[in-house]
DNA sequence: GGTTAAAATGTAAACGTTTACATTATTATT
DNA sequence: AATAATAATGTAAACGTTTACATTTTAACC
């Protein structure tokens, strides 16, 4: 492996002629530049970035920490964030905290030790507030949130409007012709399930339909029990629409209502939220809310990077979900 | 932050000693043991693993590089490969190749300007052979393939047993009750579908069903041309069982199948490949095969620390895919 | 052509560890 | 108690860059 020193000997230059050719930060002549580089190539010279880390600080690494990496939400956002990553020359590294908040910690410091410049991170679920935040200030590194943010106010984040989503997923049912419409809702412990009811409750109102928590029901996830609870619902007053939590919930209430013969959508419309892949490859294919997770990365890459260049940025960014129509609920 | 340093001051000691506690490999009396390590909390000590890389040319870094890595394949792998590297206490840093040789050379040279320690690699479908391999080997990095393997000889590699695998689904059909086998095939361009469509051939031989290159097709992954196409085959000479390259096709024939009124699995029945998630979603459920994906990521990131840490291991190991019976292939 | 300002390059220390080698302290042996 | 062997610690250079500061070269001006 050549260094810069091979190239300092080739060229009779000094060395930190060399390291400014490639941090084109000072001025070089075009003439020395050109000699620098025509021995880099022919050396094939590879910059040490151990090396430059150590000495100026900046390890051009950006550190990642989700839940879990095989979850398709979370790998899409991560994919955005690699794409802004990579163009900007950094890169990342990543680690999970498979919802734990003691790993989540580990993490953290592990990426402090590795010196990244700074993190990008969606908190564990038993993660409330983030207490590692003075840690990462004293350390200078910056941190974007995503998706899920604690509850400290001034910290950099960029989220999806959960509530605003809810609402156009329930408008589109009510457009639709739907006028009783059931909220089947995910655990109400986590701030974008009770955001989801929010907006769902607001479309109702908006457009003049009663709302009862009767109105609201959260599942099991179990085929038997499920089904019973949904038949139950549908036979004491007919629904006639659904919005559902999340793609997967939706898929499983799907089921369950073909099974109890339940026509979809003539019947009952189905709106989901995530839009998974999958919700593409179901009979019906599912309408649901598309929740911008590659745009979710792209945006908090973004952020961080900015920071990083030291330009202002906002604090907060609100991404807008897009409401996807598909069969589910077709008139 | 406080260094090796601020403890050398505290404690009175030199540099090295402290060193050698955290390295523990050198002989260092219990009592300077302690008081380093007490010192080490007092003073919040975080070993600078950039400096520590630089100095000893171990990054304690793994690079990984697939083609995409929001396929749940990849992610579930790299959550198989980050398990067993936090265990060895190495990070990992992920690059995409997005299925382009060129962009797969960048992501190597990068890992190597990061001084990763060593690679794993899953190659995009553009490589056929593995040119950088030199380049690698001139750094003293190691490499371990894993799923998609160049074509070069005594690479350390873990694959899935493709063949295998398509040999236990198509051998279920045929235990289910199954004469009439179809064979959806996938790209022959790509080695893994091959190996599928050979385990199919055998299975049939050996239970001295009729085999034919009728009896292999692809499809185009489009609804309307590829109802067509199945329709016509059906009709002709009457089908009782299809192998599926990949679940996602065979979620793809199911709904084609449903549409067409026949009965899965009375009429057909269906087994896939690959046990994604939303194989199960499915009504009926799919069989499938499973393809050890957290495994696999497992054996990499074991095969390539111990070979970090001098151990001989297997030039290859092969998994055995699982088969995972469900509702689409019940008698 | 001499003076000054600006541009280009050079010098050498620094970043925080690890490690080969040297030294000192301890224990064992006779 | 002297010597040898071993264990524990110390010294200082090294890893490959970046960068503050110093110096030299070039250009600009009257």
């Amino acid at each position: 492996m050549s260094g810069i020193k091979d190239i300092a000997k080739k060229t009779g230059l000094s060395l930190a002629t060399i390291s400014r050719v490639f941090n084109n930060s000072d001025i070089v002549s075009d003439t020395t530049r050109e000699k620098v580089l025509k021995a880099a190539k022919e050396l094939d010279y590879q910059p040490n970035l151990t090396a430059a880390a150590l000495r100026s600080g900046k390890s051009k690494i950006i550190g990642v920490i989700v839940p879990e990496i095989n979850n398709p939400f979370f790998s899409s956002i991560i994919n955005g964030i690699e794409q802004i990553a990579e163009q900007h020359d950094y890169r990342i590294i990543i680690a999970q905290s498979h919802e734990s908040k003691f790993k989540e910690q580990v993490a953290i410091q592990s990426l402090i030790k590795l010196n990244v410049d700074g993190i990008l991170i969606s908190i564990s679920q038993e993660t409330k507030g983030f207490p590692f935040l003075n840690k990462l200030e004293s350390n200078k590194i910056p941190v974007v949130f995503f998706d899920r943010t604690p509850s400290e106010k001034n910290i950099k984040q960029v989220v999806l409007d959960d509530y605003g989503g809810a609402f156009i997923a329930t408008e589109h049912l009510i457009q639709q012709g739907c006028r009783s419409i059931l909220h089947i809702a995910g655990n109400q412990e986590i701030s974008i399930y009770r955001e989801r009811k929010k907006g769902f409750k607001s479309a109702l109102l908006k457009y003049s339909l009663s709302y009862s928590e009767q109105g609201v029901i959260e599942l099991e996830m179990n085929p038997t029990d499920d089904s019973k609870t949904l038949s139950n619902i549908i036979n004491k007053n007919p629904v006639d629409g659904m919005f559902i939590h999340g793609d997967e919930c939706c898929i499983h209430v799907l089921t369950i209502l073909k099974k109890l013969k339940v026509d979809v959508p003539k019947e009952i419309k189905l709106i989901g939220f995530g839009n998974l892949k999958f919700s593409t490859l179901t009979q019906p294919t599912i309408s649901t809310i598309d929740q911008c997770d590659n745009e979710m990365g792209k945006s908090a890459a973004h952020a961080l990077i900015n920071t990083l260049q030291g330009n202002d940025i906002t604090l907060k960014k609100v991404l807008s979900p897009k409401l996807i129509i598909r069969e589910s609920s077709a008139i």
